[in-house]
DNA sequence: TTAAATTTTGATTAATTATTTACATTTATT
DNA sequence: AATAAATGTAAATAATTAATCAAAATTTAA
């Protein structure tokens, strides 16, 4: 059995220490970070199994922090926090979180729960490079390359890709892509996608003209293939 | 947005009946069962999109239910239990469980739950593709193809064709059809009917001439076959 | 702080899709 | 078989939706 990466994210030192404790005697390899900023990068540079986030963090809210995972970590994501309330469960559910446990949690039942989760994981999951004919991704470094020849892309215009490659063959409706690639409220802005899928198709497509990759559905959305 | 279904396996009616009203008015489709091997039946003939499994059922205890769903069904599995010791968590979660509430659980916290589960599911499902003879229909991805070939369709052909399959076999009125592709108000339109029911012929039929699955039943309106 | 890069916005043109019309064909009824 | 009613087809027009370009605003990096 190898063991799995942990990444807790965690301002409250004691709690780390206990969770390092219980979860290296559990055979999982424990990465820690105190804030928000700190752990996205860690996560970045080496992606864990799960991550395990403290909501009530100083330097940004955690919803925030998940938010901002969720643009590209697949995994799971685990919320620890004092808090109970309905309302802060359901964002955090709502914004891709995994499971929610509320402190102070028994640890049988974080351990249980871990190993649920990394199960349901490790069912799919490879690697994080992906090939579409002459389109390569590696949705952890952010990078795309067409041909071997790496393409430079905007944070936006990535976002975008990245979406589009998950969801290969299926039609994404604008509501939808708006929703995933700029947040709540700005399903109407659809002319923001039509640029911006402009770009994309401007330097991914080899004839921009007769798009073969990101394809318009009109009147729904886009479809990448 | 199609429904999604959910299968209730609890012997207390009163709860049942709680979860039903929640869960329709959200938009579910809920199928119920009050024993567990009633439960797994159903599951068996139709398998929904997530269980809602009661731990403290008279004939079998939930666990063991929760074992032989696993042997096969893939899906999600909410427990709901009165129990809320550790150990009853943990071989839950052990046993495939998706995730855990304690009755009395908040309906918000439920719904939210419930969306988190379907989501990560309906990433890597495919259930929502069906076949009739040559056609493939998936009505998530809004794909058609006849013969492995992609079909390219326009939106409301898509929805109409997508109508029909959803009914196959059964005769559709001409109102019914204009008022749940085009909207209340639109029901004496049956020109665009036949504008649209002859495009699609022309597109999904071997011979447009002597439709195969669009068939009219003059006076009446179309089945589909 | 400035310069560069990126995103947002608005205007214009192009493409696609929906509706309407006119007429042809089929079906049901006598 | 004749007739009326219902259905089908093709093509013109209207309406909607999408693409493109460029300027303005904003953000980011040096």
């Amino acid at each position: 059995m190898n063991k799995s990466d942990i990444l807790i994210i965690d301002d409250e030192a004691p709690i780390r220490k206990l969770l390092e404790i219980t979860l290296e005697s559990n055979g999982y390899k424990v990465w820690q970070a105190e804030t928000g900023k700190s752990g996205i990068l860690m996560a970045v540079n080496h992606p864990p199994e799960l991550i395990l986030l403290d909501i009530g963090l100083p330097d940004k809210s955690g919803h925030e922090i998940l938010k901002e995972l969720r643009t590209w970590y697949t995994k799971a994501i685990i919320i620890l926090s004092v808090q109970n309330s309905e309302e802060d469960i359901v964002k955090a559910l709502d914004n891709g979180a995994t499971d929610y446990l509320t402190k102070p949690f028994r640890n049988a039942e974080l351990l249980a729960r871990i190993r649920s989760v990394i199960r349901r994981n490790q069912r799919n999951d490879d690697c994080t490079i992906f090939t579409f004919g002459e389109l390569q991704i590696d949705f952890i470094a952010r990078i795309v390359k067409r041909n071997e020849e790496l393409l430079k892309l905007t944070s936006t215009e990535f976002n975008l890709l990245a979406l589009f490659m998950k969801n290969e063959g299926r039609v994404l409706t604008h509501q939808y892509i708006l929703k995933e690639i700029w947040g709540f409220g700005y399903q109407t802005e659809t002319q923001y996608l039509r640029v911006f899928v402009g770009t994309l198709r401007k330097k991914i497509e080899r004839n921009p003209n007769q798009p073969k990759h990101i394809v318009t559905e009109s009147g729904v959305g886009y479809r990448f293939n």
